[in-house]
DNA sequence: GGTACGATTGTCT
DNA sequence: GACAATCGTACCT
């Protein structure tokens, strides 16, 4: 079975595969090769959580273009998020790459992330799915790339892991985030690499903003 | 055309 | 633990 169509299927079923897979990057600069800990699949119109809820727009116009691309996005206008597509053309499914433990290019992970923030130990390099794009220096430009053809990005799939633990999604509230349901966000167990969970945040009411800049 | 908000992170208290 | 940063996208008028 080739990677591809290992990865080719529900988020949630390829979801696994992907936990100790390894995702490598060779830029100008140099390369560096991640693997990943922690994953949380995404599916489609019947997912609320999911970028493709809505339906297909120009922003995830990759999630409908089958299986092996890239995902990658841009949040909040500041991160960058990857995401693998797993789901066949025209049905959006992807798995967001959460974290990773950085196994080759230490060094130049290391001085992509000391360049774009602080740097606290060597663990943080690619823990939390922002700082994972950080330390592979890839950013929303790479979406829609082949990571199975190109030679740039490339994922590499290992032997499934034996033991996975699930639970509840991160920063998705209601029905979404709920992991009776699905067991949505995996990773691999005595991995110092996986992220802090962070329940989804019910978001204080900002202050609007006021057109005029008076206060009412 | 305008506005609210998000698959996050880093900093401050 | 709480919140600001910052901008593209989706939704509403």
């Amino acid at each position: 079975m080739s990677d591809r169509s290992a990865l080719a299927g529900p988020a949630l079923l390829v979801a696994p595969r992907l936990l100790g897979a390894r995702l490598t990057t060779v830029l100008d600069d140099g390369t560096v090769t991640v693997r990943i800990t922690e994953v949380e699949a995404y599916g489609g119109a019947d997912d609320p959580g999911s970028h493709a809820f809505r339906g297909r727009s120009a922003r995830n116009a990759t999630m409908f273009g089958g299986p092996g691309l890239l995902y990658a996005y841009r949040h909040l206008g500041l991160h960058t998020c990857l995401n693998v597509v797993t789901g066949p053309v025209g049905e959006p499914s992807a798995v967001l790459l959460r974290a990773g433990e950085v196994i080759a290019g230490v060094e130049l992970a290391a001085a992509r992330r000391a360049a774009a923030g602080v740097v606290r130990s060597a663990r943080d390099l690619a823990r939390g799915p922002a700082r994972l794009a950080v330390a592979l220096g890839l950013d929303h430009t790479w979406d829609g790339r082949d990571l199975f053809a190109d030679v740039a990005v490339h994922l590499t799939l290992g032997t499934p892991s034996v033991e996975v633990h699930s639970g509840p999604r991160v920063g998705v509230a209601g029905p979404g985030g709920d992991a009776s349901r699905h067991p949505w966000r995996l990773w691999l167990p005595d991995e110092p690499t996986v992220s802090d969970f962070r329940a989804a945040t019910s978001r204080r009411p900002r202050a609007r903003r006021s057109p005029s800049g008076t206060a009412d």
